[in-house]
DNA sequence: CTGTTAGCGCGTTCAA
DNA sequence: TTGAACGCGCTAACAG
């Protein structure tokens, strides 16, 4: 592996000075025609590539992006990562892969590693968005843009989708079908996002409609299949006057179809299902369930241009990106939870689901 | 955004020279206990790190790792770059990602500008292994490993799957069944890899049951659904007298269903399916569809590894490692063709298989 | 055990 | 229009 062309290996065969050749190669103004072209086809003819380390180092500047997400193992970080990878690739970005599983400390590390790497941004996402992580992101000083968490609006640029919104909007396609006795299985409710979020757009809907929630027909879970499950299960201890269902995502509507089912209801007839976040997980989705779908690669897309306003010193006009989803009917599929799934994501609780299952 | 603090800091602070610091910092031995000490304190003290570009400058040389593949938005790709970066994260690396777009020029680029960053090594995966792909990674000179291309086995190291092998077994499933008149839709049989390899492992499984393949049956496809839609429906002009189907892909497996369907076939009653590469791609399931699960997180890790021996210069083994695939029966789904998939994977012709699927 | 010196490859003064 | 000289932050060779 011989080393690559030098500038000084361009000047001595040019006859000219190292800064002269720096000159030309970086379009700088004042350089007689004919030594620039000279120069440009011997760097052209020594297949010259600036060392991006010594040029970093004279420029105090890089065009590394660092991207830190906690998994890439599924298809929202997968789509993710293509959305910001299109829009970057254009600017001439490089992208420096930052997986954190969900390890906050770990985070941590990479923002140093890209101060370290001069990065000029940063796309963040996180399970939760903690103080931890807000304080290591204005301490690193690196412009960011956080995805999709609840977090200090004044003081972070981010991009979400309007999960008060969407669940608005998911529930009153439930009441606009004529239903009335809503079931709604939760997040955890400690989770400030998007776990709360979503229920407040369902008690939104409710209220719009002069109802209000039953805590009877409600019920947490965390966000697994299994939890979903179980938590249909509870509601329908309580009651079975339900015409409807509510889950704050699709994991758990599916698990909350099959306690449907085993109670001896038949969907769609007797019962409606939603689920929130369309995200194809492909073996998510399930007959007659109704999703949110999500713009995954737009949000890639959207953080990305919004970090290149940011880096650019441009005006962004707003400091948070909200995106709409979109609502789809998955009327052709059944649920498979196999070992695939275990494969599809192998650092979930993927035996519970499956037990769950299969009980 | 206040800079790093430098070595000449903690030297100045700690009334020592900046070669002890930077002694200290890279635990080189012949320090006294008790400068080390006090360095080490001021160097947290002022949050220190070490500029990786000065520090790369220096010793021409990096942690950083390219993985060049053609795409990211599919799961294929997610999980692949997930056993990538576990081991990388493992021995320290940093991943920087180069998508291709399936354009080699644009790929010998990002071959550039990981020369550029002094990259260690890198991970390369293209749709097709050309003449220019191995120019441009022959003369980039890093350590590579190359994924699942049939390449030049003497020059370059690779992790590939045991196309031909699983190929076969996955036929021998059939014959086992009982069937003997078995139909093979293939990959172009222009692409040796993995086109022709998975038709090989087809031929020789019938040879070892005395049988050859019979040309009527047999149809070739472009791995999309549509292709293996009209594939089957080819076939099926010729002759009826079929009980099983073996497929090079699932898209294609899943058209064949579709087509055999349509021609009054009950499956699996009256013919059985087999696809090739049980790459979880969600909408692709299909219901009792027999595929061959490809280990795809583990040609990830294992490629990571076959390339950390390489940098570190240690024996490797053998160039090539064939990772084996595994059996899987799809019982409990169904096929989902909607606009979600478009989403999964944009840049492919779905519209056509939408088409054909609706059609 | 520690300090001095030189240089990695490039950008950027300041002179000429 | 060009060249010489310096410095970015760090490592390494050589002294002491």
């Amino acid at each position: 592996m011989r080393d690559l062309a030098t500038l000084k290996d361009i000047a001595r065969k040019a006859r000219v000075s190292e800064s002269t050749v720096s000159r030309v190669l970086s379009n700088s103004p004042g350089i007689s025609d004919a030594t620039r072209q000279r120069v440009l086809a011997i760097a052209q003819e020594l297949k010259y590539h600036p060392n991006a380390f010594a040029q970093g180092l004279a420029k105090a500047d890089s065009n590394i992006l660092g991207v830190v997400i906690p998994r890439i193992s599924n298809l929202y970080y997968a789509q993710l990562l293509q959305g910001i990878q299109e829009v970057a690739g254009d600017y001439g970005y490089n992208l420096v892969l930052c997986v954190t599983n969900n390890d906050t400390h770990q985070a941590l590390e990479y923002l140093q590693m890209l101060k370290a790497y001069q990065a000029r941004g940063l796309i963040y996402q996180n399970a939760f968005f903690l103080d931890e992580d807000q304080k290591g992101l204005e301490e690193v000083g690196i412009p960011a843009v956080v995805i999709s968490r609840k977090i200090p609006e004044d003081r972070f640029y981010s991009v979400v989708l309007d999960e008060v919104g969407e669940s608005r909007r998911a529930t009153e396609y439930l009441l606009n079908l004529g239903h009335r006795n809503l079931a709604f299985i939760g997040g955890p409710l400690a989770d400030p996002w998007p776990g709360q979020m979503r229920f407040l757009g369902f008690k939104k809907a409710l209220a719009g409609y002069g109802l209000e929630m039953d805590p009877d027909r409600f019920a947490e879970g965390d966000w697994t299949f299994k939890s979903g499950f179980l938590a249909m299960k509870t509601i329908l201890a309580r009651t079975r006057e339900i015409d409807a269902v509510f889950a704050a995502c699709d994991e758990m509507a599916i698990g909350a179809m099959k306690a449907l089912q085993s109670a001896g209801f038949t969907i769609p007839s007797d019962i409606s299902v939603i689920g929130f976040d369309g995200v194809p997980l492909g073996v998510m989705c399930s007959p007659e369930l109704t999703t949110m779908e999500q713009p995954i690669v737009d949000i890639g897309r959207t953080a990305m241009r919004m970090l290149h306003r940011l880096i650019q010193g441009g005006e962004v006009t707003s400091r948070q990106s909200i995106l709409p989803c979109r609502l789809v009917e998955r009327e052709s599929c059944r649920v498979r939870l196999t070992s695939s799934h275990a494969y599809i994501d192998e650092r979930e609780a993927v035996g519970e689901k499956r037990g769950a299952m299969e009980g």
